[in-house]
DNA sequence: AGACAATATGGTAGCGCTTCCATTCCGATG
DNA sequence: CATCGGAATGGAAGCGCTACCATATTGTCT
């Protein structure tokens, strides 16, 4: 096995330095066109492959971005980090990617891991910073954008790209309120890991509250998030409350699985129990009937965040540090 | 705005050698517990974030995995790619991720670059290998798995993780013919792009065949994935071919889309037309009836892949190259 | 006591690039 | 014709580590 070529090597075979050979791949306009071609030619034959490892070591620059997520597998993510990947792409970026699982000791843990690849940017969604991370980023002193939720802003560490789960929650509580719904579940996750669910129950409160309508816990329920977890939430709540107008789920597959309760006990939706959902997943607008739910742009998400970091990176001041994407009540006909 | 920290100025601040810090980082056991100690503590005290870079650049060794697939937010892909992760990061590695867009040209310029970066191995995920992508992957002489499907697995670069398409698909139309039907159409992706969806056809038709039924081309649908698509498949299908008995969606997606028209249509499944899926979406066991489909374990291929990649890094002899993942009939009641 | 391991530590030469500083070579300028 | 400025190129000093080799110190066996 031959030993891979280095640039050194290029410069020999087109008989030119090596400081020639990193301009022609770094600021080709720099070189004389043919001396250019000379060395693009010596790069093909032997097959060079340029070590950014080395070039990122001289540099300082990595063209790096990390990015971390609760779970990679959750589409309300993947879609983000398809966006912020295709636009950090075009500019010659790389994602390095990461899962926290909303846990704060593993979020930590890969901060530090992360930054010692020192990336040039980082992108983080998930839930509240914690304060040994939050440092360790301050210090690192590259650009980063938090996502997750909007009241992230304060003490954020740099910059924000997000929504208001508590704004988006309380409206869709309102919608159903102003639809004439006055026992009004709420399903949302465990709210001890995940602030963003706690936000969307305090919505959910507060709009409660604003109608002089009592928040009654055992309407309330911390479920894992699945078709078949909806379909329980809302059988168990039917029994607990038999004339329960309408169930607020902080997650389209919850409320797709209770519809497909409602489908099989014969309850009409809206009528006999209105549904609503949180996410605008793809299934929500094919359910029967549609599902009336809260959209989230999720790639606006990721889009906008990438853009933040680049801008910063190009060196340009950026003004707004904090973006809110907003949401969108899609009202269909569950609820 | 202080330079960052380097490894000999913990060195100093411990008193001692720049080799017995690095020793401390990388294989602790060799130093003496009170060194170690010693050597943490200047470590916390300065705040000194180790630069793998350089420490890749010396040891020609990244810790970094490269992984591509045609899409990031297809749950299908991200699935794989979570377990993958997970997989890696317990040995210490970390995700390069890229999306290929199922594009050849695209797949060959990622590949190249991400070369450049110097990982230890490489996930690819997608259609047939481009000539040129193949000889930069043998040239890089680091552990590939492909996967996607398992006829790759000839003139494979390296080592293959997949199962088969083919034998999925006819498997599923056999199992349709079995229960009695007869004439039954076929919804797949685009077969030019997708050598997976090809294979799915292949094994449609040949089960067919193999009953002695004619395959006739207006029974065969190129979509896009989605619900909607798949209800408008259903009708035109059904606007063809009045008599059709059953559908088979080589995607779940699709299928469920399908049972959502029916409900719409007042048509029963799978009395009035039988519904087979694929992939065992979470959707599947949920839909009304519940959908038959054929269930491939994605984060497993995932997990095979990562280990197959790490006995290779530890220096393992692997002797099966090629793993094939298999893949399930799930019968429920929409088939 | 002498010989030899084993253990613990340090010095230093690269790893393959980028970047700064020279240097050379030209045509343009007065 | 001497002077200058820009374009094109090259030399060499790091970037911050790891890995190899050397050295010092201790314990172990005969």
């Amino acid at each position: 096995m031959k030993e891979t070529a280095r640039m050194i090597d290029v410069a020999r075979a087109a008989k030119v330095g090596l400081t020639t050979v990193s301009r022609v791949l770094n600021e080709p306009k720099s070189v004389s066109e043919e001396t250019r071609q000379r060395v693009m030619r010596a790069i093909a034959e032997i097959g060079y492959v340029p070590n950014l490892v080395a070039g990122s070591l001289a540099s300082r620059r990595t063209n790096v971005v990390a990015a971390m997520v609760p779970t990679i597998g959750n589409p309300v993510f993947s879609e983000t980090i398809e966006s912020m990947s295709d636009e950090f792409r075009e500019e010659g970026f790389h994602l390095l990617l990461g899962r926290t699982g909303e846990d704060e000791s593993e979020t930590e843990s890969l901060i530090s891991t992360f930054l010692a690849r020192r990336p040039d940017a980082l992108f983080i969604h998930g839930s509240k910073m914690p304060a040994a991370a939050h440092a360790m980023l301050q210090r690192a002193a590259i650009p980063v954008v938090e996502s997750g939720d909007l009241s992230r802003a304060e003490g954020a560490v740099d910059m924000v790209v997000a929504y208001s789960n508590f704004a988006a929650a309380k409206a869709m509580t309102s919608h159903l309120l102003s639809r004439g719904h006055r026992k009004i579940a709420f399903v949302g996750r465990e709210t001890r890991l995940n602030d963003r669910a706690q936000e969307r129950q305090r919505g959910y409160s507060a709009a409660l509250k604003e109608a002089r309508i009592p928040v009654r816990s055992e309407l309330i329920l911390d479920l894992m998030l699945g078709y078949q977890e909806g379909a329980q939430a809302l059988l168990h709540l039917r029994a607990v409350e038999p004339d329960l107008d309408a169930i607020f789920f902080a997650g389209d597959v919850w409320a797709a699985g209770a519809l497909y309760e409602c489908q099989r006990q014969g309850w009409r939706v809206p009528t006999d129990i209105a549904i609503a959902g949180f996410d605008d997943h793809i299934v929500a607008a094919q359910t029967v009937p549609p599902l009336t739910t809260v959209r989230v742009r999720r790639g606006e998400i990721g889009r906008r965040a990438a853009q933040l970091l680049l801008s910063r990176l190009r060196g340009d001041e950026v003004v707004e540090k904090i973006i809110n994407v907003g949401f969108e009540i899609i009202e269909r006909e569950s609820a």
